[in-house]
RNA sequence: GGAGAGUUGGCUGAGCGGUCAAAAGCAGCAGACUGUAAAUCUGCCGGGCCACGCCCUACGGAGGUUCGAAUCCUCCACUCUCCA
């Protein structure tokens, strides 16, 4: 019963199409991971979210180490039983959290001292004990603890940074036991210390590999130069994550890139904030031009919300703050994300991943033109 | 009939001689969002321009005082409260 496995089942150029196996089950790649943080894939019931048929889902170390605990998670059996989940979960480490909270953490070579942002209470994380709270959690794919450092800083800090997260990396890996466990490489814009981070987390015994320390700033060029430099260096027999990316176009170039795994808050943010996207670009599901428009958000899903309301309806449901304005744009967001993954896995299996791509991407920018 | 309070930009509502095209909130318009401190945040929001400066029209209406008025005075209109 091992923890994990990774079949690679085609390839069409660098593009990779496989899956994976976990206890909860198995899961087609490239994948499109949504982020449930708080072991809630914010505004969609689990059953909403079931319905969608994402086969893993995102949950975040940090989070639910503050609320509920860990403690009572593992209590009540765990984030899957928690939330009524059957399928595989994946958690942050906590390791994001480094670098979006930065103002209330101290980095430590032993681990990091955070106040919660919650109420100020202090707590400590350790590579241990990320490891330690992420397995008792109960989950299908644990991340090592790693920093991810903020874009624009020095070679030479990025650089400690990463030797650090090096260092965490080992003794995150030795914590291992029931859930599998991804190593993280780090590095920044630089692409000499993303080689050597490659090189050092690869040789370690990790079940997958990720790209973290991107999509925190920097243009999307660097990000790209970063990740299509990065990812041809990964051993090609463990699954590849790109570590919060990103957008459709994103996604697209990540599997050009090569990269089997993502997840990304913006489906489910963007639709809480009016943000929709759809086979012909995003759109503001706020503005004053779908006031009576009939039609579906895309004309193309086949999604609950595209199927039984109007733009003219979901409009009005966000200018009154209605609840089910998250909702409804959230569970077509996920939809569409979860559908785009599946045309790509098709044009791989079908050897036609490039003509998908350029197809895809010239059809967005014909879009922004007009 | 008597006494008092009030009338400000789409709405609520500050301002009470210059620094006021007029606070703030709401509404409206648009934008951002990439391992979620986010149902959040940002910008615009009288009109016009040869726009980081100028012109026009504006604080119930009409006059007046003043170098200068949304702010002071007079009259008018309307609204509200209290006493008969």
């Amino acid at each position: 019963m091992s923890r994990l496995s990774f079949d690679l089942l085609h390839t069409d150029g660098p593009a990779r199409r496989g899956v994976i196996t976990t206890p909860h089950g198995t899961i087609q790649t490239p994948v499109f991971m949504p982020v449930g943080t708080r072991a809630s894939v914010k505004s969609l019931t689990t059953d909403q979210l079931a319905r969608l048929g994402p086969e893993i889902i995102l949950n975040n170390t940090y989070h639910l180490m503050l609320r509920p605990g860990v403690d009572l998670v593992e209590k009540l059996g765990g984030v899957h039983r928690f939330m009524g989940w059957s399928g595989s979960v994946l958690t942050d480490s906590g390791g994001f959290q480094l670098y979006s909270l930065a103002s209330i953490r101290k980095i430590r070579e032993e681990g990091v001292e955070f106040r919660s942002h919650i109420d100020g209470a202090p707590y400590f994380m350790s590579p241990e004990s990320a490891i330690e709270i992420q397995t008792r959690m109960g989950v299908d794919i644990a991340m090592a603890f790693d920093e991810c450092p903020a874009y624009g800083i020095s070679h030479a800090e990025v650089e400690k940074s990463m030797l650090l997260t090096h260092r965490w990396a080992k003794r995150s890996l030795a914590t291992r036991t029931t859930s599998a466990l991804f190593g993280i490489v780090q590095g920044g814009v630089h692409l000499d210390l993303r080689k050597r981070s490659v090189e050092e987390i690869a040789s370690m015994d990790f079940d997958g590999i990720a790209i973290g320390g991107v999509s925190v700033g920097e243009p999307k060029e660097e990000m790209f130069e970063v990740v299509n430099h990065t990812a041809p260096l990964l051993p090609a027999d463990r699954p590849r994550y790109l570590m919060g990316v990103g957008t459709p176009e994103d996604l697209v170039n990540g599997v050009a890139a090569g990269i089997d795994m993502f997840d990304c808050v913006m489906p489910t943010r963007n639709a809480r904030n009016g943000t929709i996207f759809t086979s012909e670009g995003k759109l503001s599901i706020k503005n004053a031009r779908f006031a009576a428009d009939q039609g579906p958000l895309d004309p193309n899903c086949g999604c609950v919300t595209c199927t039984t309301v109007s733009r003219a309806y979901l409009r009005h449901l966000y200018v009154n703050d209605e609840i089910a304005a998250s909702v409804y744009n959230t569970i077509h967001n996920i939809s569409f994300y979860l559908d785009l993954m599946r045309s790509i896995r098709q044009a791989i299996e079908s050897g036609s991943f490039n003509t998908f791509r350029e197809g895809f991407l010239s059809r967005l920018s014909n879009k922004e033109k007009s």
